[in-house]
DNA sequence: TCTGGGGTCCTGTTTCCT
DNA sequence: TCTGAGGAAACAGGACCC
């Protein structure tokens, strides 16, 4: 999702050439805000903000009359309130989002199986073997975008382009509800008028080292000599931007991207400095993370805890385990053991437990519960009871589950848009 | 104004092994 | 047996993305 407002959207004529493209990215329009107001249409036209409205909540998505404001992701929704009074704040439905996504995804599928993913709202689509069947990347991009409608109700962005770079690059620009078609031959013009900041990748702190050094725009890193730009960026940073400032971007659409590591953290609503408290946060925490890698057939080697203190400082301690593992309980074994060599300076407002260099889960295991789908309404009722009562109200069982490939329960990545 | 949660990737440092 | 070099792996932290 972009980030932006849609001022200075530039989207393609219906004849605009596409010669030599055949990357699609697409890009719901501020996906969760189009969701809610889908499913209250009461909610249209108006500034919509979708995040916890009280405690440490920020803005996961707003809708584009709220974004004139100002208002932005991750922005606290406090502040979001003050720049948007008259904003009306959703509580985000997830799995409703994730329903919508799926039914998204599927309309990607029905024009080329060549579909990777990105987020839950956006998916790189390579069409170049579709051509015969549904004609130029072009006409399949409106071809999809008027199904998506259709059958979702949904706006998005497409971005078509010769390289996944450029693709997401021209998605972003055209938001909302465009179609931005950079040919082949473009490629070069597109990119030297970008602001440094459009390019992915550069966030802040690499826009400011680049702007600190006179570079603001592609063209002025095109100028640049390559030494210069790895001095200011780091050797790995230097080279992508080097090449991507060239439309280089040699990087095929990857329908298999495996996961990497899977966690879980939390932030409470008040600082926390009780010892008991947090380890107890932390074995639920683990317990997820086993739930989740269970259900995804995977065990974690490593084990990572995360800590962050009253003043936003952050810690992570990591420790590689003998046995890879997707039991919650040897999980926050582990975990705990890392909390207790910290020192708690301060109380502590976020926790979070991460299994890391995942591998497919081999035999083993103690099968306390028969299913995860048992584990699960156990694990709801108990997050029912924990928000009644309060956290550390509830102590949890740990679910020893069996390890196994492909378990019954669904992963349930949720990333957020943006 | 007061900063979520889920990730990936990169870098620098430390530790371990040969 | 001791020592040092060099590489690999582990670890910690940070930037970035949605």
């Amino acid at each position: 999702m972009g980030r932006g407002d849609g001022s200075g959207r530039i989207v393609s004529p219906d004849d605009a050439d596409d010669t030599g493209t055949g990357i699609l990215h697409v890009d719901m329009d501020a996906f969760y805000a189009s969701v809610e107001i889908l499913d209250d249409p009461s909610l249209k036209g108006r500034p919509i903000i979708v995040g916890a409205p009280e405690g440490r909540g920020v803005v996961s998505s707003a809708s584009y009359e709220a974004r004139r404001f100002g208002v932005r992701s991750a922005m606290p929704v406090g502040q979001a309130l003050r720049l948007c009074p008259t904003a009306i704040v959703v509580m985000p439905h997830f799995e409703r989002y994730i329903e919508i996504s799926g039914r998204v995804m599927d309309i990607f599928r029905s024009f080329t199986p060549l579909v990777e993913p990105l987020s839950i709202d956006e998916a790189f689509l390579d069409v170049r073997g579709a051509r015969r069947l549904w004609g130029s990347p072009g006409r399949i991009a409106r071809m999809l975008r008027a199904r998506v409608l259709e059958e979702t109700g949904l706006t998005c962005s497409i971005g078509v382009a010769a390289t996944k770079h450029v693709a997401k690059m021209a998605s972003t620009i055209s938001k909302p509800d465009g179609l931005l078609i950079v040919a082949e031959a473009d490629t070069a013009a597109f990119l030297a008028a970008r602001s440094v900041r459009a390019l992915w990748g550069v966030g802040p702190k690499a826009s400011e080292a680049l702007e600190g050094r006179g570079i603001h725009t592609v063209a002025d890193i095109l100028a640049t000599p390559r030494p210069v730009l790895d001095r200011a960026l780091g050797p790995a940073m230097g080279d992508r931007v080097w090449h991507l400032a060239r439309g280089i971007d040699a990087r095929e659409v990857d329908t298999a991207r495996a996961e990497k590591s899977v966690g879980h953290e939390e932030t409470f609503h008040e600082d926390i400095g009780d010892a008991v408290i947090l380890r107890s946060e932390l074995r639920r925490l683990a317990d997820r993370v086993g739930a989740r890698l269970r259900g995804g057939g995977w065990e974690a080697s490593t084990v990572a805890l995360k800590l962050r203190f009253a003043d936003f400082t952050t810690i992570s301690r990591s420790q590689t385990l003998a046995e890879p593992t997707s039991v919650g309980q040897r999980i926050g074994e582990a975990v705990i053991e890392l909390f207790d060599a910290v020192d708690l300076r301060m109380p502590v407002r976020l926790v979070g437990v991460r299994g890391e260099r995942l591998r497919p889960s081999g035999a083993g295991g103690m099968a306390l519960w028969d299913d995860d789908a048992e584990w699960r309404r156990v694990e709801d009722a108990l997050d029912d009871a924990t928000a009644r009562f309060g956290r550390g109200a509830v102590t949890r069982a740990t679910h020893l589950g069996p390890s196994r490939g492909g378990g019954s329960l669904p992963s349930h990545p949720r990333p957020p848009e943006h």
